[in-house]
DNA sequence: AGTGCCGGGTA
DNA sequence: TACCCGGCACT
């Protein structure tokens, strides 16, 4: 077991600090390279583990732990080290907390970090508040007390069939044996698909209708605290692993750019008449949907799945806001305002891992409501670009009145009732135009949206075919629907003999 | 032959 | 950038 806690608390990789080789007093920093074990004596502070840390000269060197638990102590006291080490996560628990800032620096990973600093708490901190004893209790049962834990979170939550990885997080103190698979870790949460691994957790629902964001949801992190009854031990360090999970996501500097690198952010929008609520999760949408528009106060256990249907999934492009590329927003409402096919919630969600929000106040976090999170403040719901996998959801918008602007107006003429006949087709407009410059003037402008939208987001089934010469459209184009005689009503692109932007296949 | 549109030219 | 057109590919 004592193995077992040194592997799952790894600290491999991440910056302490120790005692200056010189002994000059002046802390340095290194790089923890390897980890040794030299007495595997259990008694508390009996352990032995050297630490083979590759200080900042290139030389390796080996300290104990008493020596980096020093170095981090001394440190503390050092103003400028102090500070250099201001970007560490703070996760909110107040004991990880207050250590967590001395110790390890921003680009070592957080949750080794804590763990380590945990262990060097009962070192180097005597006047923190600290569970002591707990702890110690909690590490002489860490086995008993993380198969209880299992047992009970697959007990009591029956969609619980998501990654297991939830479940050690939920654990907090048991990692996984892989070392380096920190849960916590930016890279574990940035390979989970590039967006925020976890959701708000809020109602898991409908056990009669679950469904992949349902389970994907069911597995938050303040649901681990609820599956109660696990008893003192774990409550300690299951606090701050769920203030890691919130620090992780919020304070780590790593981890954004790189959920940014896929540039998109899942967001629910509410398909309800007259509502466009749009959320970061899936439970929150459920949540506002079954409480608000299908009015039953009670929480996800009475649910029946119903409220799929009601909301879909959208994808803010974080980085075509941070681009600047808000204009194209802005410019064409058609693009970010209609809501795709309620029927595809399922296919699309089951691909969604949502954003780290919040648990519990889901529905608080509205993209307006600004202060939830930092890329829910940075992506105003006014510039989210709707992902459409297929035409047709790009094509919805066709059938819907162009209206002025915004989110919510576009929900005011969709609602969930009509969107089973969503599976119309470009081609529908020109083949039902009487002739009049009316549809075409309107669709004209968004054509242009639209063709850039399925270039870019979708990959057609022509693509396959030569992609030096654009192959023929199938389709009527400006000429055979308007005719040579009504060449100004052509689209410019065809009148410039370009590939026709109002009638696409 | 009719059509779609790429590539390039012109203002 | 807007506009135009030769010419090719395709039906």
């Amino acid at each position: 077991m004592h193995t077992r806690r040194l592997v799952k608390r790894s600290i491999l990789g991440s910056r302490v600090y120790a005692p200056s080789p010189t002994g000059d007093g002046a802390p340095v920093t290194g790089v923890v390279q390897a980890v040794k074990q030299e007495n595997r004596d259990v008694h508390a502070g009996a352990r032995h583990s050297v630490y083979t840390v590759l200080m900042q000269d290139g030389s390796l060197k080996e300290f104990s732990e008493e020596e980096i638990a020093a170095g981090i102590n001394h440190t503390a006291a050092k103003g400028p080290l102090k500070s250099s080490l201001k970007q560490s996560s703070c996760n909110g628990a107040p004991e990880s907390h207050m250590v967590d800032g001395f110790s390890l620096s921003p680009e070592a990973s957080d949750t080794r970090s804590v763990s380590l600093l945990e262990q060097k708490r009962k070192v180097v901190s005597s006047s923190i508040d600290v569970p002591h004893a707990r702890r110690s209790e909690e590490e002489v049962d860490m086995d008993k007390v993380t198969a209880a834990m299992v047992l009970t979170s697959l007990s009591t939550s029956p969609l619980v069939r998501s990654p297991p990885v939830r479940v050690n997080e939920g654990l907090s103190g048991s990692w996984k044996d892989s070392g380096s698979a920190c849960p916590f870790t930016p890279s574990s949460n940035s390979s989970s698909g590039g967006y925020w691994s976890w959701s708000a957790p809020s109602d898991h629902s409908n056990p009669s209708t679950p469904s992949p964001p349902l389970s994907a949801d069911s597995f938050k992190p303040f649901r681990v605290p609820s599956m109660g009854g696990v008893g003192p031990g774990p409550a300690g360090p299951e606090d701050p692993s769920l203030d890691e999970q919130d620090g992780s996501s919020l304070l780590f500097d790593e981890p954004i750019p790189r959920k940014r690198k896929n540039s998109m952010k899942v967001m629910f929008k509410c398909l309800w008449k007259n509502c466009g609520k749009v959320l970061s999760t899936a439970a929150g949408i459920q949540r506002h949907i079954r409480t608000i528009h299908l009015g039953r106060s009670c929480d996800s256990d009475c649910s029946d799945g119903e409220e799929d249907f009601y909301y879909s999934e959208i994808k803010l492009n974080t980085d075509s806001v941070a681009d600047g590329l808000s204009s194209l927003s802005h410019a064409s409402p058609t693009v970010h305002s209609p809501p795709p096919p309620p029927a595809s919630p399922h296919p699309l969600l089951s691909q969604l891992s949502e954003c780290h929000g919040a648990p519990g106040s889901s529905d608080a976090k509205e993209p307006h409501a600004g202060g939830a999170t930092p890329l829910s403040r940075s992506a105003p719901s006014a510039l989210y670009l709707i992902h459409t996998d297929h035409a047709y959801q790009a094509t919805a918008p066709v059938s819907i009145p162009s209206s002025s602007n915004s989110t919510g107006s576009a929900s005011t003429s969709f609602t969930p009732t009509n969107s089973s006949s969503f599976s119309i087709s470009w081609q529908s407009p020109p083949v039902t135009f009487t002739g009049t410059a009316v549809s075409p003037s309107k669709s004209q402008g968004f054509g242009d949206q639209r063709s850039q939208t399925i270039g870019v987001l979708s990959s057609p089934p022509r693509a396959t075919a030569a992609l030096s010469r654009k192959v023929r459209g199938e389709g009527k184009k400006c000429r055979k629907v308007y005719g040579m005689e009504n060449r100004d009503m052509w689209c410019t692109a065809c009148r410039w003999k370009k590939a026709c932007q109002r009638f696409t296949d």
